[in-house]
DNA sequence: ACCCAGGATTTCA
DNA sequence: TGAAATCATGGG
């Protein structure tokens, strides 16, 4: 997984660009990437730079902000060092998007839904964020999900600079408690979250990292057990296919985990209930979105997601 | 006041 | 295996 871009620059205003190896403009759309709903804590900077739109987020403890304009990605990262590597995982740009979707292509639904925004991102984020983010989501909408998981960065996460927090290790949210989550709002999520920091803060998150080795379906099995499993009372509370499928396409590298809300599955049955009728379960449509779309599903799903919410 | 939200768990047939 | 009730709360 080496990426085809080439950095130029170094220090706290770095700048990641395509100079020698120009950025296709397909190959990445800030807006939609960052904007649709898979990480939440991109914010648009309100004045940019020569009125063009900057994001700035965390990635990993490290102030990122990212603009383009053409054919150039530029990036600044606060701190001594500018970490290319960093931004290469997470915006996976060691995966050829066009290749991707090429292959996904596969019938006009899928092809409308990519042709508004041929540049979206199925992004790699942090394991043991994308859990929490994804714990806290259910029943929930993009922004108050957003704003839960900035209230949990400020309150038990380490000040970056000022104004910018780190999403709280698990050790940090383990110094919490279910009330305190409670007062801000998380809900009855409140004890997912703290039973899930809890687990990571004393058993780490290697379990959780490794996962990115395994075969697709092991490493769901391996999160989501089933309820007479007599390994049950290790099983992460709160965390269901869906979330599961989340945290394994959003942060563990399994493309074909295929996310289905109440979102994807309104589109399923809207562009796909000719062909296939869908069950109740969750595995009938997640099982055809498989199928259907190959080892690249959830990239598929993204574009299906977003087309739903922000299309006709 | 009413409905929906990137669901999961528990209970009961 | 599979419905149905329950969960806690912000936002439209």
């Amino acid at each position: 997984m080496k990426s085809a871009w080439t950095i130029i620059g170094e220090g706290a205003s770095s700048i990641f660009s395509s100079a020698s190896n120009p950025l296709p403009p397909a190959e990445l759309d800030l807006e939609a990437t960052l904007g649709c709903g898979q990480a939440f804590r991109w914010k648009q900077d309100a004045c940019a730079d020569e009125g063009r739109v900057r994001w700035t987020g965390i990635i990993s403890g490290r102030v990122v902000s990212l603009w383009q304009d053409d054919a150039t990605l530029y990036c600044t990262m606060h701190g001594e060092s500018f970490d290319a590597a960093l931004l290469d995982r997470y915006l996976d740009l060691g995966l050829d998007l066009a290749a991707v979707r090429r292959e996904i292509s596969i019938d006009p639904h899928i092809v409308a839904a990519m042709a508004s925004y041929p540049g979206l991102r199925v992004l790699q984020q942090d394991p043991w964020e994308c859990l929490i983010s994804f714990i806290l989501s259910q029943l929930s909408n993009v922004g108050r999900i957003s704003k839960s998981v900035e209230a949990l960065s400020e309150r038990f996460g380490t000040e970056i600079i000022p104004g910018y927090f780190a999403f709280p290790t698990p050790d940090a949210l383990a110094r919490g408690s279910v009330e305190a989550f409670r007062a801000m709002g998380l809900g009855y999520r409140a004890e997912y979250v703290y039973r899930a920091a809890r687990k990571c803060a004393e058993g780490g998150t290697e379990w959780l990292n490794g996962l990115a080795q395994m075969e697709y379906r092991a490493a769901r099995d391996h999160i989501v057990l089933p309820l007479n499993d007599k390994r049950v009372t290790e099983k992460l509370h709160g965390v269901g296919p869906k979330v599961a499928d989340c945290v394994l396409l959003f942060s563990l590298g399994h493309y074909e985990a295929f996310p289905v809300d109440v979102h994807v599955r309104r589109a399923m049955e809207r562009w796909y209930g000719q062909e296939q009728t869908f069950g109740k379960s969750y595995d009938s449509v997640a099982d055809f979105g498989r199928s259907h779309f190959g080892r690249y599903a959830g990239y598929a799903q993204q574009y299906l997601f977003h087309r739903q919410r922000t299309g006709e």
